[in-house]
RNA sequence: GGGCCUAUAGCUCAGAUGGUUAGAGCGUACGACUGAUAAUCGUAAGGUCGGUAGUUCGAUCCUACCUAGGCCCA
């Protein structure tokens, strides 16, 4: 007879394998004809809001690895919250205004730039971002992140427009908004501000100049043999061309300065470090008079060389030691730390260059000149007037513009400013910087230092893919209007046209017979620079306010570490200008992604992993699974071997459903379900486990730590479940008539874990939970996985003392293990049915296995079992009162069910089977 | 150079107000089974907890410095 048949054994339509790069766009299929989020939203009409607002990404170009786990991360906070019952929106969105893209059009358009007006690039841009927002879009479905894709925000799209210009007249408003110089890279040859990312570095010959400063101050109290002499700093430049525009010496506070004469009784002032150095280009002995700290020389001041201006001595941390004198030459109008050393002094910004390069002709001496050629006057000049001490040529490493290759300038210019303190705007921040919770909470010092520390948010760039300023300029007096009633009409206008409007137009058709109000002038002409693409992205928090009902402040931000400086940083002082509180409740960040050393991604170091490749080769599912199993808040390591090791993580897991829907096969929870008080301990011992591990995992998912929730629901199926509990079950779901209440009692706890773990894993797993949702026999099942709530199991799961009794067992079960491992090696035995143990045990560990006692037999897997409690076994185990004897099993083996029994062969008609067999098969 | 952060087995993660042999899973090796089978089970080997110095009776956990790396500035 054939006894297999007779079996139950596990049946499932389930397919081991997974095949996900076939299966996945099936399922986005389904979920898209389902129309999933839509009846994600139905389904939690009316119940506790949570808004993710999605930081957009820029539209230009295919999402890389860091997108892929910014968008994962989010789909699983959403879907967690879905699962708790809230209602969760997700509104996609992009960011489409900025210099890259211009740039690609640049490139694109080919032409000239001078050639090219402002609405053809505008033109092209619009196009651009459009086909990138698509692409992107696409990639982040394909991913299984479930969002409303069909309306997503764009910050191109003309109501966003008009939102920015609206949030702008805001903070006119405020009266934060107000013009001032900043130096810029400049092209003299292109005649426009440079960007830096169109700044390249190459080879570059200056003039290198050491030039007197004399001092005015008396400086007698330094030293008495100083009296009646001339003492000078001496400065070092490369750019000779900007000393005009001197108007500080900046010396290190803790370096020495030394005061040396030469032999002409003149005295220079300089680093200690680099006296030796210096003293190379002098051709006279010199000797040092004395010596002070640079902050001794705080406040000194000094002739300019040739103008009629004063130079006063500040202390900068930023000076250095590796070339020149330690002083160094201080032109705000024409340097970035120049610039803000200058703003700390309240030091003029002063620049008299024109945009050709041309110094201004009030420049004395050399006004009309440009820039570069008058390096050889001014050293000529300088000489003239004794100031020059040496003059020689260096080749450095210089900025040059990308476009014609020219060196570059840095060069102050007129721009708009968001003063952070005027309306108390740093303040603010830093107050809400502390209500919002910041996830992890180091977040909070990174961001309340860069605010407390930066200087006033400078929102113009002179480009033009992007949101105007709204601001016109009176040509009789100079005036430039800021009027939020003006502003707000052009944001009307916006609405309607699109920005385009702005730069198709000329001023009077905004104004009509506006007169400005300080001159009563009526020839206006429009500002052209753009917004800082940061406030477009800043003011997200209104729009999706206005447009798709979000709460302000929202829930949460959830974007990449950088962000402190960037989103997180923008959004939170335009909410706190205009509205005086955080956009945020919450903002939990993430790491980079780096390669296996802990190095980051580079074309360069050739070890870029792309998610399409990813994609392609294995599916999105372990892309998601990589996401939840690493530890995001840090660097998060990608590799082939991390990515095989998560496959081999994905295969176990999918074959534990695999075989739990095989073992549900013909079980129906509405018939079949056994009361827990019916439960043999062994079931029960499983469910307080199950109840355990669902309180950790949930705990895991409220404190956005998804990497314990993989770890921990991966450690329970391959130990609990795989090793221990299903192991065990074989013999009973096997063997046992269909209907054994032993039997049913374990698929009723078998049904508890598939649809615990099913829907605690389906925030990640979500095409495969999906999967086995459909496989499963439930009652009033959704739709889909993600359609449901995590199950909420009945406390009565959870049990003390089961708890304890359970671990205990599995101690002994390990001990019993190991001499079985023994005794295969002897070759006594091969499968564990093969043997009879023997267990002496010593009282303290009488209790625990009397609960157990009828399933012991089971629990280790063995044909018999003897407890005895005297004697010693052969094998020692490593729980103290353990000892054990192996035999071989008593009886012949069953055929049926591999048991070996006495009873085997008792039966004639069933020569080869137990008792227990023959009682099954014969009914 | 500054701000913030990281460094525990080949991989991904645990861990302890500082206190006896630092844990898990994967992978590896060896073995078993052939009724979860391109599966499953068992056993075992893997770590001077990045380095150095200090505090302490005692440090992988605290402090300082160093090294390597990440993000943001300069």
């Amino acid at each position: 007879m054939d006894y297999k048949s007779t079996l139950n054994l596990p049946v499932t339509s389930f397919p081991m394998k997974a095949n996900l790069t076939q299966n996945e766009p099936e399922r986005l299929k389904k979920w898209k004809k389902l129309d999933i989020y839509n009846k994600m939203r139905e389904e939690r009409k009316g119940k506790r809001l949570f808004h993710l607002h999605d930081g957009p990404p820029y539209a230009n170009g295919n999402i890389h690895i860091g997108h892929s786990v910014n968008k994962i991360l989010k789909d699983i906070v959403v879907k967690y919250f879905f699962k708790e019952g809230y209602d969760t929106p997700y509104i996609p969105g992009w960011d489409c205004h900025g210099l890259p893209i211009e740039l690609q059009a640049e490139k694109s358009i080919g032409k000239n730039k001078k050639e090219v007006t402002k609405l053809e690039i505008r033109k092209f841009c619009r196009e651009y971002a459009k086909k990138y927002v698509k692409i992107q879009s696409d990639e982040f479905e394909r991913l299984g992140v479930i969002g409303d894709w069909d309306n997503p925000y764009i910050t191109m799209a003309y109501d966003y427009q008009a939102n920015i210009v609206r949030e702008f007249a805001n903070f006119v408003k405020e009266g934060a908004v107000y013009r001032s110089k900043k130096p810029v890279y400049w092209c003299i040859s292109c005649n426009t501000a440079l960007a830096e990312a169109e700044v390249e570095y190459d080879d570059h010959t200056s003039p290198s100049v050491y030039v007197k400063f004399p001092v005015k101050s008396d400086i007698s109290n330094f030293s008495n043999s100083l009296k009646g002499k001339e003492v000078s700093i001496i400065i070092w430049t490369t750019t000779p061309w900007t000393l005009p525009a001197n108007r500080a010496i900046a010396v290190h506070p803790d370096y020495d300065y030394v005061f040396i004469e030469t032999s002409t009784k003149e005295v220079f002032i300089i680093a200690k470090d680099l006296l030796e150095k210096f003293t190379e280009i002098l051709p006279e002995k010199i000797k040092i008079i004395t010596e002070t700290k640079g902050e001794n020389l705080k406040g000194l001041l000094c002739q300019h060389p040739f103008e009629d201006v004063d130079s006063i001595v500040l202390t900068a941390d930023f000076v250095t030691l590796d070339t020149g004198t330690g002083c160094v030459h201080i032109a705000p109008g024409h340097g970035q730390e120049d610039y803000e050393l200058g703003l700390k002094h309240n030091i003029e910004v002063y620049a008299p260059v024109d945009q050709e390069g041309k110094f201004h002709k009030s420049v004395k001496y050399f006004g009309g000149m440009k820039v570069f050629s008058a390096n050889e006057e001014i050293i000529k000049k300088l000489k003239e007037l004794g100031k020059l001490i040496a003059s020689q040529s260096i080749t450095h490493s210089y900025p040059h513009c990308w476009r014609c290759k020219e060196p570059v300038i840095f060069r102050a210019e007129e721009q708009w400013f968001v003063s952070m303190d005027k309306t108390s705007l740093r303040k603010i921040a830093l107050s809400e910087i502390d209500k919002v919770k910041w996830i992890p909470s180091w977040g909070r010092d990174r961001i309340y230092n860069m605010i407390e520390g930066r200087p006033d948010w400078c929102i113009s760039r002179q480009r033009s893919w992007g949101v105007p300023i709204i601001a016109f300029h009176c040509k009789s007096c100079d005036e430039y209007i800021l009027d939020t009633k003006l502003i707000e009409k052009v944001a009307d206008l916006f609405e309607k046209e699109g920005a385009d409007i702005w730069f198709e137009k000329t001023a009077d058709f905004f104004l009509g017979d506006y007169k400005c109000p300080k001159c009563g002038g009526k020839d206006f002409e429009k500002e052209e620079d753009i917004l800082d693409v940061w406030f477009d992205s800043g003011v997200s928090f209104s729009y999706l306010k206005s447009k798709y009902g979000y709460e302000h402040p929202v829930d949460m931000y959830l974007e990449g570490s950088d962000q402190h400086r960037g989103w997180f940083h923008s959004s939170l002082l335009a909410s706190c200008l205009a509205y005086k509180r955080a956009p945020y409740k919450s903002v939990l960040t993430h790491g980079f992604v780096v390669d296996a050393e802990g190095r980051k991604m580079s074309k360069s170091l050739g070890n870029v992993i792309s998610p399409q490749d990813i994609i392609s080769k294995y599916g999105a599912e372990i892309l998601r699974i990589w996401v939840a199993s690493e530890d995001y808040r840090e660097d998060i390591r990608i590799s082939q071997e991390i990515l095989e090791r998560l496959v081999d993580s994905y295969r176990r897991v999918r074959n534990t459903f695999k075989y739990m829907l095989g073992v549900l096969a013909d079980f129906d929870s509405n018939k079949n379900y056994i009361s827990y008080d019916e439960l043999s301990y062994l079931d029960k011992a499983v469910l307080n486990r199950l109840y355990r591990l669902d309180k950790k995992v949930r705990k895991a998912y409220q404190n956005y730590e998804f990497h314990t929730v993989f770890h921990s629901i991966h450690n329970f199926c391959v130990k609990d479940l795989s090793s221990i509990y299903l192991d065990i079950l074989k013999d009973r779901m096997y063997v046992l008539s269909p209907d054994d209440k032993k039997r049913r009692a374990s698929q009723t706890v078998v049904f508890e874990i598939t649809k615990t773990l099913a829907l605690l894993l389906s925030p990640i797993l979500s095409f495969t939970c999906d999967e086995v949702w459909e496989h499963f026999n439930l009652n009033n099942k959704k739709d889909s996985i993600l359609l449901e709530c995590f199950c909420e199991l009945p406390k009565f799961f959870e049990n003390d003392d089961i708890e304890k009794t359970f671990n205990s067992l599995l101690l002994v079960r390990e001990d019993v293990q190991k001499a079985l491992e023994d005794a295969r090696r002897r070759k006594i035995i091969g499968h564990s049915l093969d043997a009879k143990v023997i267990l002496y045990i010593s009282d303290e560990i009488r209790d625990v296995i009397s609960q157990y006692f009828e399933e012991l037999r089971e629990i280790f897997i063995l044909s018999q079992i003897e407890i005895k409690f005297d004697g010693k076994g052969y094998y020692k185990g490593e729980l103290s009162g353990i000892s054990i004897d192996i035999f071989n099993a008593d009886g012949k083996k069953c055929e049926r069910c591999w048991v070996f029994d006495t009873t085997v062969g008792e039966d004639s008609s069933h020569p080869t089977i137990c008792k227990r067999c023959r009682d099954v098969v014969s009914g």
